[in-house]
RNA sequence: GGAGGGAUGGCCGAGUGGACGAAGGCGGCUGUCUUGAAAACAGCUGUGGGUGUUAAAGCCCACCGGGGGUUCGAAUCCCUCUCCCUCCGCCA
């Protein structure tokens, strides 16, 4: 949420950065005059709320029975007519909140100009592609044939975008997610396990409602959503309440799965397991003040690269360009690993400083030492990482002419002795 | 799922139609006293919005779980929803 306060002062800055993203800026002008709308009626109402609360006192007060009746008729009047401007403020600041609600955040001066994902702007690349004697396998066919990976039986249960994972190959994804927890718990992440359905206003306060509704797994009858990334679950953990500047900054590391439609990409990348409804995430979180969260944000793309550098996956990470940037987001990393199965970078993960635009959207502040007004938070969100796709780089990277995979050692304590998985 | 009881400020807890943004206590902050601390005493101590200002003060409005209603006037009465507690049922 944008703080209304740009669009009295600078409304140029908004209009500028929905430019970059490539969005109509009408709606900037009717925000600045629904805004005018409501100042002026709310005003009025207040006048005539004061005027009330006066009289009512005075009537409390009044030992005189003629002059109180005459006063309560007066009131009876003035109620009326409040009565009806109320409701039309109160018509008209839902109408305001939600157009309020679908302005993405203010693009940074140092995000790129582009229309896509193909005008993203490779920052660094780390590490080396693995050179191969043999044609490398993707891993849809590697996988079925050492029997980790079984999508007809994912398709029977649930249907396309679905798959099994077996014995070794299920182990090898709780192996990556143990690894990651401990990695992040180890660097000042605390861990949480959250609710997978969540509430609506949980899902508005970190930015997926209302815009991205249909991207969302909803439940009619009880009115739950499954959440997307455990982002959702992790901002609003501190919705509605004022923190301690000492306590800043909070770091929060959770495994979910995530749950998604991808109605948007239907048809695209159906092959493997690269997108599917359901994956696994490790995610990171944190909350600091406004003056911290570059540095925060640093930190937390330092964390992500770490699990790529101790998988000895190569990778390289990605400015994203303004048409690319999610809509929380005022600036956003990629990182992506190389699978050389498929011959792709692999998005694994998106680290996003998001400033206050989530804070204000859950009410989450803070309050600065000795200091009596209370500011919003920052709130970071990173992957750390996506389990798909690692397990993805992992298996096409590490495989060998025999149709065998070497197990990172890294994750050699969670594997119960495996250290390579042989063909069927 | 059934029956009953609850929800008040950072916490505890009073308040059944006007003097209540809300007694009292605890906690916190400031001051006096003290070499220092403790104790004692005094004062202050919620959030959001509007207006105002260089900034502030001030003034006004709203908020006693959420929403709606009755009334000149609601923490207080009525309806409804949510959540919590107790008992029963069911269950990993």
């Amino acid at each position: 949420m944008l703080d209304i306060q740009i669009f009295r002062e600078n409304p140029d800055l908004v209009r500028q950065s929905l430019q970059r993203r490539r969005q109509d800026i009408s709606p900037v002008d009717q925000v600045i005059d629904l805004d005018q709308k409501r100042r002026a009626l709310l005003q009025r109402v207040e006048g005539l709320r004061a005027e009330k609360n006066q009289a009512s006192k005075a009537i409390g007060q009044s030992q005189d029975p003629g002059e109180r009746q005459e006063k309560i008729a007066d009131m009876k009047t003035l109620g009326v007519e409040l009565e009806e401007l109320e409701t039309e403020l109160k018509d008209l600041e839902p109408e305001l909140e939600a157009l309020l609600s679908t302005f993405p955040n203010l693009v940074d001066d140092r995000v790129p100009e582009g229309a896509d994902e193909s005008e993203n702007q490779v920052m660094k690349t780390v590490g080396e592609k693995p050179e191969f004697d043999f044609q490398p396998q993707p891993h849809w066919d590697l996988g079925p044939a050492l029997g980790i990976l079984d999508f007809e039986r994912g398709v029977k249960l649930s249907g396309t975008r679905f798959y099994i994972l077996n014995g070794i190959g299920a182990r090898l994804q709780r192996a990556l997610v143990s690894f990651m927890l401990d990695s992040h718990t180890g660097h000042g992440y605390e861990e949480r396990y959250t609710p997978f359905m969540v509430k609506e206003e949980v899902v508005y306060a970190s930015g997926q409602l209302p815009k991205f509704a249909d991207n969302l797994y909803h439940d009619h009858e009880d009115d739950f959503w499954w959440v997307p990334t455990a982002e959702v679950p992790l901002t609003s953990l501190h919705k509605d309440e004022i923190l301690n500047e000492e306590d800043l900054p909070i770091s929060y590391t959770a495994y979910t799965p995530c749950f998604r439609r991808e109605k948007m990409s239907a048809g695209r990348e159906v092959r493997g397991i690269k997108r599917g409804h359901q994956f696994d995430k490790v995610e990171m979180y944190i909350y600091c003040r406004p003056e911290d969260s570059e540095a925060q944000f640093l930190r937390m793309q330092a964390d992500a690269e770490r699990i790529c550098l101790l998988l000895d996956l190569p990778y390289r990470v990605n400015n994203l360009c303004t048409g690319d940037l999610g809509f929380a987001a005022a600036y956003t990393s990629d990182i992506e690993v190389w699978a050389a199965g498929c011959g792709e970078w692999l998005e694994v993960s998106s680290v996003s400083n998001t400033r206050d635009f989530q804070a204000r959207r859950a009410a989450i502040r803070y309050r600065p030492d000795g200091g009596k007004k209370t500011h919003f938070v920052h709130t970071l969100n990173g992957s750390g990482l996506a389990l798909p796709r690692v397990m993805i780089a992992v298996l096409e990277n590490n495989q060998q002419k025999d149709g065998s995979v070497v197990i990172p050692e890294v994750l050699h304590p969670w594997m119960g002795g495996v250290e390579v998985i042989e063909p069927l």
